[in-house]
Parts: C-alpha cells; sequence; structure tokens
DNA sequence: TTCAATATAGCATGAATATGCGATGGCTGT
DNA sequence: ACAGCCATCGCATATTCATGCTATATTGAA
C-alpha cells in the first residue's frame, strides 16, 4: 500500500518550519519533509515537483502575504496535493474563510499532536479533517455579523499591512481590477468611503 | 566542564512548543527539554526544581497572558535560570518594552537555527544575546526618533478614525496644507508611504 | 541670543483612490 | 431551470493622496 511520504511546509517562520519538520519526521511517519519561509518558493518549489501526491502544511499568517492564495495557487500547479492548514489564527470569520477554500485539513498550532496524526489519516482516506479547537470555535460562530465572503477578508487584509491594489494583485495573483472590486464591495457593505475607515471598521470588527 | 542541560519551554501553541522541544534535544544538544503552555503550569514546575541552572525559553503573546510578568516570576523563582524570549512579536515598542526586563537572550522565531546556538553560547557566559533582525529593527527604531510633536498626533487621531485631509483640517481649524505638512512629517519620521501603512504603525506603537 | 524644533501655510504634479456602470462565469440551493 | 451570491475582469472620471520645494512665526533650550 503506497503512503504519502513527502511534505512540504509553509511557514514565515524559520524556527516554527524547521522544527515542524523535526515533528512531522519524527513523530508523524514522513519521510521527506521541506519547508519554506516565502509563498514564492514553495510555489516554485511545486512548479518542479510536477503533479505527484503530496501533503502541504500552510500557515495563514505570513510575512506579508495570505495563506489563502498561496492555497489556490497551489492546487492549481498540482491537483493532487493535500493541503492542510496549521495555523495559529482562532478569529471565527478567519477560519470560515480557510473552509471555504476546502482545505483538506484545519488545523490549530495550538491542538494535540494526535489531531495532527488523526488528520493525516484522514487525509490519506479522503476526508476533510478539522480539528477539535476549530469545530467548536466554528459551530459557536453566530452568522449575523460576517457579510465579507472570504476573498474580500484576504483583500483586506493586504490592505491592513499597507498594501496597494497593485501590490496586493501582486500578492494574491488577482487583476488589479477585481483587488479593485473586492474592496469596493467591502467598503459598500461597511459604508467606508476611504481605506482609513475601512481599516477602523476591521479593527473594531476583529477582521484583522 | 559543566554545561547547560536542562531547559524548559513556554510556548501556547502546543505543537509549536513540542517543535522546540525536538529542535532544541537535536540541534543544539539539550539533554532534557520539557514544554509548558501556560505559565501557571511553568511557575509550578520550577517551584518544585529548585534553584539549579537552567534555560528557559518564553514566547510573549500567550494564551491570555503575557511574558513580561511570567519572566519576573521566574527570576524570582530561580535566579539561577537564563530566560531567552523566543517570539514572533516584532513591534519595536514590544521589543523594547521586553528588553527593559532584562532576559538573557532575545531570539525570533524568524531567526536562523545558528542564532539560537549562538544564543545559547553567549548565555553560557554571562553574556546578553540579541538576534539580528531585533537588533536591526532595536536600532532603526531609535534612529527613527519617531517622536511625534502633539499637534502630530493629534492629526493621527482624525486619520485614524478615517478623516480626510479636508474633514480634518476643519476639525482642527487648520489650513489643509497644514494638515498635509503635519502628516507627510509623521509618515517621514515613520517611514511610511500611504496612510494605511501610518496607520499599521500606529497601531503596533500604540500611538491609537 | 542664537539655534533647533514646532506650527503654520503655500504651489505644483504625478500617483493612487473612489465610484459609476458595466460584463462573464461558477457555484448553491430550490 | 433558475435565482442569487461569489469571484473574476474591464473602462472612465473625479477626487484625494503623496511628495518635491519653499517660507514665516513662535517658542524653548543651549
Amino acid at each position: 500500500m503506497k503512503t504519502s511520504r513527502h511534505a512540504v511546509i509553509l511557514d514565515d517562520q524559520k524556527i516554527v518550519a524547521f522544527s515542524l519538520e523535526l515533528l512531522l519526521k519524527r513523530e508523524c511517519r514522513i519521510d521527506i519533509v521541506q519547508s519554506f519561509n516565502r509563498g514564492n518558493d514553495l510555489i516554485q518549489f511545486l512548479r518542479a515537483f510536477g503533479k505527484e501526491e503530496l501533503l502541504v502544511f500552510l500557515d495563514y499568517y505570513l510575512q506579508d502575504e495570505n495563506g489563502l492564495s498561496i492555497l489556490t495557487e497551489i492546487k492549481r500547479i498540482n491537483g493532487a496535493a493535500k493541503v492542510i492548514f496549521l495555523t495559529g489564527a482562532t478569529a471565527p470569520a478567519v477560519l470560515a474563510s480557510m473552509l471555504q477554500y476546502r482545505p483538506d485539513g484545519l488545523l490549530s498550532k495550538s491542538c494535540e499532536l494526535g489531531e495532527i496524526q488523526a488528520c493525516l489519516a484522514a487525509v490519506k482516506s479522503r476526508q476533510t479533517f478539522i480539528c477539535r479547537e476549530f469545530e467548536y470555535i466554528l459551530s459557536s460562530n453566530d452568522k449575523r455579523a460576517e457579510t465579507f465572503t472570504p476573498r474580500e477578508i484576504e483583500v483586506l487584509q493586504y490592505f491592513s499591512n499597507g498594501y496597494s491594489v497593485a501590490e496586493t494583485a501582486s500578492k494574491t495573483f488577482l487583476s488589479p481590477h477585481t483587488v479593485v472590486t473586492h474592496r469596493r464591495k467591502m467598503m459598500a457593505k461597511a459604508g467606508c468611503q476611504t481605506i482609513a475607515q475601512m481599516l477602523k471598521y476591521a479593527h473594531e470588527h476583529n477582521l484583522i
């Protein structure tokens, strides 16, 4: 029986990425593990890697970028890749966004080791795995406040980090026009006329 | 020659804490490594441990608590303990506050593995170690002398509330030109190119 | 008292944003 | 099959922002 033996990690914190490498090798019986700190490095690797089965552990908050669009790009390059979010994020809106991108797993960095192993088993049998902590957060999430779509929230993250339309477009692999559309729809929903107002709104609603 | 062989880790993310355990054992030649996720668990351990030499790796952002007060408590319980901040924080103000608590080391989670090893060597010879990334952030923070004048801060408040130049000018009874001047001086000091970056900076520095 | 910092104000110009008004496909649920 | 939302992309235009350069008055410290 064939098992997944190759995994990659994307985490902007080098020490964390490297430590996770050791963890996956030692505790999850994965033979080859490589880690990357920037989205582009991972994407470049994936292009060379081809379309074999591969486990990808993705963080959500990355240095100057966001895991969501990386996920889209990964799946486009290698449809056979199994992508698992492994993140410290806890905001319901953010978790809901991740889920809508249909990852193969959703793991908290605060979860037990056993949950990673359970996740790997589930993913191997083509099931989507969500750790207990996130399951709880998502179930108790009231839907009333969240009028923002995942893509909108992602774009919002970039703006909150001071990125312009062009920079955000580049990071998300989108057309600048699309970024503008997302931004304007958010501003319409939130009743804002400027980016500054939008950021104030986002802070008040814990979206960033 | 006696060497430090016992280390403990405090990180609220279990997976990260456990991974760091492996890292310290495998790459830093530390025999005994234990990790904790809550400050109280660590403190309890320290009371039982006594006053022998011990390495402590502390995160800054913890679940419902903060590494600073933990540091104080650790030093009170065991003056021989060497405490190293290992954190993902990057805001100059936050780093500066950590330094004021006089830890034995200041390491970024984004640093190279070699810097952890260098830190251990430095700490062993009673030196305080700061990783390059943090050294840079702290030094450029001083040069930037980001002391905002009262008028500048006042203007900043209006911008953080989503006011435009014209609106701010109206509220402050100033010429729009003057408002622009205040804004641009702040952005020059903080090294920002846009309002969004300015607001991010202001949040990181607790200016608003 | 000289000097540095602050506060005030202006002109000019290119870059970015805000907004009106579209359009096409892909899903989801009924 | 169809409505409704989501994501994607486009054009055109008015407004605002970002920034180079300049300038005066006040104030407090050296």
